[in-house]
DNA sequence: CTGTTAGCGCATTCAG
DNA sequence: CTGAATGCGCTAACAG
């Protein structure tokens, strides 16, 4: 006599009644609609499906025993047979950041237009998290995957994407892994906004970003160095913090940055958390923007336009960004033997008032 | 030799180290594994389910074959079979909304701990949008709702939710539904701030927030009336602007309030978003904080702490709303039939400068 | 045009 | 302890 009370899995035991009204009542299925139609399970499919080889008398029976009886049609069944979820999985390192959020916010209108649901999940950069993701929407058999990963190099993470086998759209990263990827142009803001810095007379040029082994740290720091070249400048290395895009690491490091001997003149916040970490060593310090030292940050925030005062900015269209992300992704979906397409979104210079020449 | 391309996909760079280098490689399922380990399904399902009637030299081979496969359960199948699918559907009003992505990157947390995956979706606050994001995840079974509704009284909504007959979790509304629910404490925290008003000596406080149609703009000026009321002080109605939570409503009712005849001497931003909008337009209109006016936020933010001066702020814990929502879905996706359970996140007032006593 | 049939991949009886 | 059989709900192929 079984006694495994952990399996006891409620049977319905009601012969198919009619109207739900009853609490935890079980989903209608295609045959209970099939049954109140008077035709075959076939049929129902066919008129959920739109074909329109149905009698159009049999079509009006069908949708009104679906309406009757609340019919959704079962999208785990319909996968189960199609072999397609209509699920894009998708991995954010820090959901709150409201640039990401901005950039899947709109990369779900389109997607959803197209019948995808995102599954959203946050990894916190931490990496054996995101292999479990990868894993986990690999077992949902999403039918692709985008996202922003923490690392380009570590190969558990490389291994899982590849082993995943699914459409993959890489954001603000790059890795030799055949999928499409999408990235803002910080070479080119960086560049922009180190150009302006330099023609405002300043030769000491702090920059704190993320780490190279990232692509988005990479280019803020080739965008700097381009600029510096251009202008025949010796970098001094010291003035490059590339560790973290926390907002701590940036007010740790503005810290230390301003008690060196030959302090910077300029600080250039790479990374739009990073803003608020360096304002907050900056007031700490007592020290005047742009009197004492001009700022500059990456990404655009309500923090930098309505800062006291306003604070020059790279700026780049989130929406943009989101919309084409999942454009890539849906034409992928469409055709996932074409050869891998790179996109780039464009920055431009946001002048304001926390820029000015360094003093003398 | 042909030269169509279009099917010219490009092979993994190496042979593929565990798994069928195939491209499109069909996804290994139980059979193979159990063919390979020369096993039934049953017991690879025995297997992968922990189950621990198996032999452990068995379950050694069918682990061997699984890794040999890189075989992953396919969750779909698993979810036709078990009626459940882990997966939790999420609306949001708006996901750029710092404060309810927060909310939902540590809801998620506690979630992925428990085995479930969020299908998140932005509903832009409209409607139709929001019901068919609701009959979407009904349809695709999720196993429970939850989310910030834009409406407690459309009937169709209301339809949808009530048809849909999954477990619901309601963040700041109220709808008489048999739903769990949670919500900041804004009566608390809006009688905080008004009192605090009251106390500098404003007679004339003016509060820009949502309809009364949501819980929170109905608590957050049922807050700031009690304030009144335990002050013996009248209202003047004409200085309760709710219609709307958007930066663009707060920006405009800035200016018109500043333009009456007898202008509010404070000025209360009932939304996270808001105090963006109010500042824009205290800039515009050459008003000085707290000189001319006061200024009061809901919400913390980087802005509020960061703006000149920072702000005063009613301020509450999202982590801890997000996992408390969390473990209310939880428990309640343990316990389908138990009583609907409403939870409170409490509110505290930090003080900053922006808030002083009226001018004269 | 419509009914019937046959799985999709898995977990879970039921035998042995 | 393990294999075989069953069916979750659906769509597509095939008859009729």
């Amino acid at each position: 006599l079984s006694e495994k009370t952990s399996s006891s899995r409620r049977k319905p035991l009601r012969p198919a009644a009619a109207s739900a009204g009853r609490p935890h009542a079980r989903p209608s299925t295609i045959k209970d609609v099939a049954r109140a139609a008077g035709v075959s399970a076939g049929t129902v499919s066919r008129v959920t499906s739109n074909n329109p080889t149905v009698q159009p008398h049999v079509r009006a029976q069908v949708l009104a025993a679906i309406k009757r009886l609340g019919y959704r049609p079962n999208a785990i069944a319909q996968s189960m047979r199609t072999a397609e979820t209509k699920l894009i999985g998708c991995l954010v390192a820090d959901l709150s950041n409201p640039l990401y959020s901005a950039i899947f916010k709109s990369a779900e209108a389109v997607l959803a237009a197209a019948g995808y649901t995102l599954l959203i999940a946050s990894t916190e950069d931490n990496i054996e998290r995101e292999v479990q993701l990868v894993e986990a929407f690999a077992r949902r058999r999403v039918d692709g995957l985008m996202g922003v990963m923490s690392t380009e190099t570590d190969p558990r993470l490389l291994q899982a994407l590849e082993e995943a086998n699914i459409p993959l759209l890489l954001m603000e990263r790059e890795i030799d892994l055949n999928a499409d990827g999408i990235a803002t142009d910080h070479i080119g803001g960086m560049r922009q906004a180190t150009d302006h810095l330099i023609a405002l007379g300043h030769r000491r040029i702090a920059l704190i970003t993320g780490p190279i082994t990232t692509r988005s740290g990479r280019d803020r720091v080739a965008g700097y160095r381009a600029a510096h070249e251009a202008a025949s400048l010796a970098i001094d290395e010291t003035l490059l913090r590339c560790e973290s895009l926390a907002t701590t690491f940036a007010f740790t490091e503005t810290q230390r940055l301003l008690s060196m001997a030959a302090p910077p003149t300029a600080i250039i916040a790479g990374g739009n958390l990073m803003l608020a970490g360096v304002l907050r060593a900056l007031n700490l310090l007592g020290r005047a923007v742009p009197r004492d030292v001009s700022v500059l940050s990456s990404g655009e925030t309500e923090l930098a336009e309505l800062a006291a005062p306003p604070v020059t900015v790279i700026r780049w269209d989130l929406a943009a960004f989101g919309r084409e992300a999942a454009s890539l992704m849906l034409s992928r979906l469409q055709n996932p033997d074409g050869e891998p397409r790179k996109m780039v979104i464009p920055c431009e210079l946001i002048l304001r008032k926390s820029c000015a020449p360094p003093a003398k």
